[in-house]
RNA sequence: GCGGGUGUCGUAUAGCGGUUAUUAUCCCAGUUUUCCAAACUGGUGAUUGGAGUUCGACUCUCCGCACCCGCACCA
């Protein structure tokens, strides 16, 4: 069996409904996708089993969602109006791009970050003569331009001229550091405890690439762990190892395609940092979820730009402290590439190719297809019909199929990871075997017969 | 954003300055079919968009757009 290939993975995604490029019929807007509707349930599955293990299995966390129009200053705080922007002019010659700042640094030029382009503009040209490229050391650069990551909207400005731009989120969980004090003042919320949001944020990507994985727009599921200061390795170590644990036992993910990376630069204020990386095809290991040890940083931020006290009182002891944040952050996208890669297999039966997405049950689009052995025949249809009403009410996402033969239906129900198949065939409407159903398994290819009042019980089982 | 490459039905593909634009598969409808992509019939469906050259452009030129590779970026 050749090697599988993101392509063969992305072609599925498309084919079978599960990803469309995004505006397509436009001719495509980069670093956009849209989900289809196999997608969609599979994307809100992942969101329920995330849900599940931060909110519903926990006493300590806490759930939210937060708007994603904030004030302005809640990114000055966070440091993305002016750490994510970098100021940046490219070589003409050799097409190598420098950081002015630093470049205007090397000869004894102070640039503050927090300049704005025009002055910087100004600054490089008075200085031009004496920049070099490093690379091909030619003196001829284009202009100075700024590279920011977050998107300006025009939110609640009807006149164009806006002093200052409504952003969209740079990343879903300063909502969460927003609302600290929210929770604790409203719940029985006491130190240490989480809060765990899935929410949206866009980015300036300058180049969106590969698929799912970097986009412009995307859906983050975060959690927030607040803890006393000083407090924070053995939760951290505890949260790395329940996230990896989770990735494996919950969304059954292969161990091996599984790594945790430390990493090796850390910004300023962070105590520790971990990536949980999965080895994709084609991109190879790459990171999915960040874990990282945040110290008081964000809350003290906030608590400086905004003026409000943000610390926490302990209850028993009357301790008053700002708590330190451990974090943990996925893409939704990164999480759904992840789970497709892993689930693709190509197998063979019986001579021929065979796609399987081998999810776990609980994560399957579908969860049970439902087919008449032949579609000729009015009594079998007729009690297909029931057992599928049957089904549908009590698991929504039940799909009716019975078009082509048996084998076909199999193969593409395969393809889209349904893990089981019913037929009712002739010997559910008479002899010993009336009121039972073929019940085929996805995985292993094999069928037993199953008491049609005992389908609902056995399918909850699995 | 820069440099290079690519762009034909949903998917995978063939081909040509003048074609009814090929084939397979998928999908839809029907016939058939007593369990792993059988067969038959019919059907929908494509030259990435816009200009230009030309009697005529899917094919040549230019400008967009998207995707891929490299650089850069990546809280």
């Amino acid at each position: 069996m050749s090697e599988v290939k993101m392509d063969d993975i992305i072609s599925l995604a498309k084919r079978r409904g599960f990803v469309y490029p995004g505006s397509e019929i436009y001719g495509g807007q980069a670093g956009m996708y849209d989900y289809g509707p196999l997608g969609v349930e599979l994307l809100n599955n992942l969101k329920a089993a995330w849900w599940k293990a931060h909110v519903y299995e926990r006493d300590d966390f806490y759930g939210l969602d937060s708007a994603i129009f904030k004030d302005p200053r809640v990114w000055d705080a966070s440091g993305h109006t002016s750490g994510f922007s970098d100021p940046l002019a490219e070589c003409k010659k050799c097409n190598t791009r420098i950081r002015v700042d630093k470049e205007l640094e090397k000869i004894g030029v102070t640039a503050d970050e927090k300049m704005s382009e025009a002055e910087l503009e100004r600054l490089f040209d008075e200085n031009r003569d004496k920049l070099k490229c490093p690379k091909c050391s030619a003196a001829d650069f284009g202009p100075v331009r700024m590279f920011n990551l977050l998107v300006k909207t025009n939110m609640g400005d009807f006149t164009g001229e806006m002093a200052e731009p409504v952003y969209l989120p740079g990343e879903a969980c300063q909502g969460i550091y927003l609302n600290f004090k929210n929770v604790v003042d409203t719940t029985p919320a006491k130190i240490p405890f989480g809060i765990a949001q899935i929410g949206k944020a866009f980015r300036n990507e300058i180049s969106p690439r590969n698929f799912l994985f970097r986009t412009r727009e995307l859906e983050q599921a975060d959690t927030q762990y607040f803890v006393k200061p000083h407090e924070n390795k053995d939760e951290y170590e505890r949260i790395k190892q329940r996230r990896m644990d989770w990735y494996t036992q919950v969304l059954g993910v292969r161990p091996e395609k599984l790594r945790l990376k430390q990493h090796e630069n850390l910004v300023f204020y962070a105590a520790d940092a971990w990536d949980i990386e999965y080895d994709f095809p084609t991109y190879g290991f790459d990171e999915i979820e960040g874990i990282h040890d945040r110290t008081d940083y964000d809350l003290t931020q906030h608590a400086k730009f905004s003026g409000t006290d943000l610390s926490y009182v302990d209850p028993m002891t009357q301790e008053k402290y700002i708590p330190w944040i451990l974090e943990t952050s996925v893409g939704m996208g990164r999480m759904l590439l992840t789970v497709l890669s892993d689930a693709y297999h190509e197998e063979e039966i019986n001579g021929d190719k065979r796609v399987v997405l081998k999810l776990k049950p609980e994560l399957a689009p579908v969860k049970v297809a439902v087919s008449p052995l032949l579609k000729n025949k009015p009594e079998l249809v007729a009690k297909a019909r029931e057992v599928y009403t049957m089904l549908k009410k009590e698991f929504g996402a039940v799909m009716w199929d019975d078009n082509g033969n048996i084998g076909k239906r199999y193969r593409r129900q395969d393809e889209i990871g349904t893990p089981y198949c019913i037929v009712i065939d002739f010997d559910t409407l008479e002899g010993d075997t009336a009121g039972t159903v073929t019940v085929r398994n996805r995985d292993t290819t094999q069928q037993e017969r199953v008491k049609i009042e005992e389908l609902v019980g056995r399918l909850r089982a699995s």
